[in-house]
DNA sequence: GTCTATATCGCGATAGAC
DNA sequence: GTCTATCGCGATATAGAC
């Protein structure tokens, strides 16, 4: 069997057009742009993409296949919090590595409607997957829920408000993002869940 | 004394900026545009303003000069839950007006260096001034802090997060934003602050 | 699949009349 | 202050050779 060493063009276009985006935006970057740091005229690009619009659809498709891959559990065993501690670390390592996205995200929409029905299925799921999985959590008995469901939700809504925007919160400070920072991320989480986590029972003394 | 009746130019391009920006993305909003939604030519706008950024420049001293009337405090008084959640609105009002701002602010700052460190003071006062309302809270007993400071802090940065991102979170779910939501954002920062305010004192039950 | 050449278009920006 | 006219540029996109 054949090993392939070297990306396809699709690929190629895809691969550097991340790194353009990432790097100036895509408003500055035209379709010229990217077929040249890739090494190819501006006509090989249009015989594999349509236009800039294409190559952003493109990138935003292995976006959602490796989200997909974060949040499916293990179908045994309890889950723990080190299991959620290890998917927000891959939530923002995606996150990161397509920040071009959560920059311009609804101004993309705007400019491509199709785009924007793609990302809504798409964050339905991921939402839907979160939900299992917090299903399980509370089955583990690590997250005690109040009787009231409604905060539950609100809770979990503002964990993925902070989950999605905490890199984008860096950036505008100035902030140089590292890897430490998730890590920061996910204790912000923490301190969200943390009257709620762990051993707590009725009666026990707060946690701080 | 004379009334003003109608706009200044340089204000009518401002405005008419913002409607343009709001509904369609800076970016495929030229300055051609503006003019001509105005009702002005070209050179006219060029006359008053060198370029798109300018303009841009000059709508954020309007939304900082609105932020900046938010958050300084009664300088007498107790501070209570009401005058946290009437300042949350406000900030969600701002937030509104000038939406095409936060949906690309990365971007923004990306091609305006200058835009960005006007920005970054603009931040560092507004959270500044924050901290001073969060001390007075707790001064009034409103709010009681665990002994670790950091916690707070925390709790803080993503109370920030949320605020700053709840009309964003609606927009990328497609929901049409509208007043009431303002009042589900104050929620949620409700949720996360509810095991620290109110009467709670040690040993107290959990509120839930 | 990939290249070169080129057509078209709209944007940013300025000059100069009024 | 405001207009008309216009220039130069770069971006998108296509045609046709290889």
């Amino acid at each position: 069997m054949k090993v392939v060493t070297v990306l396809r063009t699709a690929d190629r276009i895809i691969h550097t057009a991340v790194q353009l985006f990432n790097q100036h935006g895509t408003g500055k970057v035209s379709t010229n742009h990217i077929a040249s740091a890739a090494q190819m005229s501006p006509g090989n690009l249009y015989y594999h993409f349509r236009n800039k619009e294409e190559i952003i659809r493109a990138i935003l498709d292995q976006m959602y296949a490796k989200w997909n891959g974060v949040w499916n559990l293990p179908s045994e065993g309890k889950v723990t919090l080190e299991d959620l501690r290890s998917r927000l670390i891959m939530n923002f390592e995606i996150l990161w590595e397509f920040r071009f996205f959560y920059r311009e995200a609804i101004a993309l929409f705007q400019a491509d409607e199709q785009l924007r029905q793609t990302h809504l299925r798409m964050m339905n799921s991921r939402m839907a997957d979160q939900e299992a999985f917090v299903q399980r959590f509370v089955e583990a008995g690590v997250l005690t829920i109040p009787p009231d469901r409604d905060i539950l939700r609100k809770l979990l809504t503002a964990c993925w408000i902070v989950a999605n925007n905490w890199l984008a919160f860096l950036e505008m400070n100035g902030t140089i993002v590292t890897a430490e920072r998730f890590q920061e991320g996910v204790a912000l989480i923490w301190s969200i869940l943390t009257p709620y986590l762990a051993n707590r029972r009725e009666g026990d003394e707060p946690p701080w």
